[in-house]
DNA sequence: AGTGAGACCCGAACGC
DNA sequence: TGCGTTCGGGTCTCAC
C-alpha cells in the first residue's frame, strides 16, 4: 500500500532519473485519471521540464518548469514503473510520460489520479493536510499537542491524513507494534510516556521503511532491489496467524471500522 | 467530535 | 483456455 515510504522511496529514485528532463511524449489510456480533456493536458505537458520531484504526505509531486504541478496519488494498488517501448510489465498502465527513450508508466489507478494543476491549486489540494510526521519541525512536543486534542482510537487518528499525514493503514499498525501499544487503544488513556515511545516508533519504522524502499510488490525499474525491501521487514501487517518476532504469539487480525488491523494481543499493551 | 456506512473504481486473481 | 465473479482499500461525504 503506497504510504509514505513508499512515496518517498519513488521522489528518491524518480528525481535521480527524470530530474531536469523534459517530457517527449505522453499517453492517456485512462481518462478519468486526468483532470483536463487529453489533449490540454499534452499540449501543457509536452515539451515541458520536470524541475523537482517532491513528496507530500502520500502525494507525489513532480514539479514542471512551466510551474504548473502533476500531483500524483497512488490510492490503493497503484505503483509506478520507469522503462522503455521493450522494457515494461505486462500489466494495463493508465498513463505512460516518455523522456526520450525512457518511458514512466502509471498503473494501478483506479481511485488513483495524476492531476495538472497550478501552484494556487496545488496549495488550495495540500492544504487540508495535517504534519509530515518525518519533518524535523515535528517534534514530541508538537505530537503531544495534537494528540491532546484527539479523543478517538490511536488508529484511526494515525491514518487520518488531516491530522497526521502520510500514514496508512500499514504503517499506523507498524508503528503500534513497535511502540507495543496497541492500536486500538483510546487516545486520552495513553500515559506520557507511551506517547514518547509512541513518536519514537513513528521516527524509528517510517525510517527503516524508507531505508529499505517501502512495502511494494513490483520493482520500479528492471534490476530494482530497493523497492519493496520493507515486504519482509514487516512485523504485524497482513501477517495474521504467524507468531509475533518478539514473543512469539500469533498477530491477530481484527477489523477496526472497516479497515483491518494486525497487533500482537499478548506483547502490545 | 467521533464513528460508521456507502460510493467511488476496475484490474487482477480466482474458480469453475 | 476462457469466461464470470469477487475483492481490495484511501478518501470523501453524509447521517447519527
Amino acid at each position: 500500500m503506497p504510504e509514505l515510504p513508499e512515496m518517498e522511496t519513488y521522489r528518491r529514485l524518480l528525481q535521480e532519473r527524470i530530474g531536469g528532463r523534459s517530457i517527449t511524449a505522453t499517453l492517456v489510456q485512462r481518462e478519468k485519471t486526468i483532470n483536463l480533456p487529453p489533449n490540454e493536458w499534452n499540449r501543457i505537458l509536452l515539451g515541458n521540464r520536470i524541475t523537482l520531484v517532491d513528496r507530500r504526505a502520500k502525494h507525489l509531486l513532480f514539479h514542471l518548469e512551466s510551474s504548473h504541478v502533476l500531483l500524483l496519488h497512488l490510492m490503493l494498488g497503484g505503483f509506478l514503473y520507469y522503462g522503455s517501448t521493450e522494457d515494461k510489465l505486462d500489466r494495463t498502465a493508465q498513463v505512460t510520460i516518455s523522456f526520450d527513450d525512457h518511458i514512466l508508466y502509471f498503473h494501478g489507478l483506479r481511485l488513483g489520479y495524476l492531476h495538472l494543476l497550478t501552484t494556487w491549486q496545488l496549495d488550495e489540494r495540500l492544504d487540508p493536510l495535517g504534519p509530515e510526521p518525518l519533518d524535523p519541525s515535528f517534534t514530541l512536543t508538537r505530537f503531544t499537542e495534537l494528540l491532546t486534542e484527539k479523543r478517538g482510537i490511536l488508529k484511526t487518528a494515525l491514518v487520518d491524513q488531516h491530522w497526521l499525514s502520510g500514514i496508512g493503514n500499514c504503517y499506523s499498525d507498524e508503528i503500534c507494534f513497535d511502540a507495543a501499544i496497541l492500536p486500538t487503544r483510546r487516545i486520552p488513556e495513553l500515559t506520557d510516556e507511551e506517547i514518547k515511545q509512541l513518536f519514537h516508533s513513528m521516527q524509528a519504522v517510517l525510517k527503516e521503511a524508507i531505508q529499505f524502499g517501502g512495502y511494494m510488490e513490483p520493482p520500479f525499474y528492471r534490476d530494482d532491489d530497493l523497492t519493496g525491501g520493507f515486504n519482509d521487514r514487516c512485523r504485524v501487517y497482513d501477517r495474521g496467524g504467524e507468531p509475533c518476532v518478539r514473543c512469539g504469539k500469533l498477530i491477530s487480525k481484527g477489523k477496526l471500522s472497516s479497515r483491518k488491523v494486525f497487533a500482537c494481543t499478548n506483547c502490545q499493551h
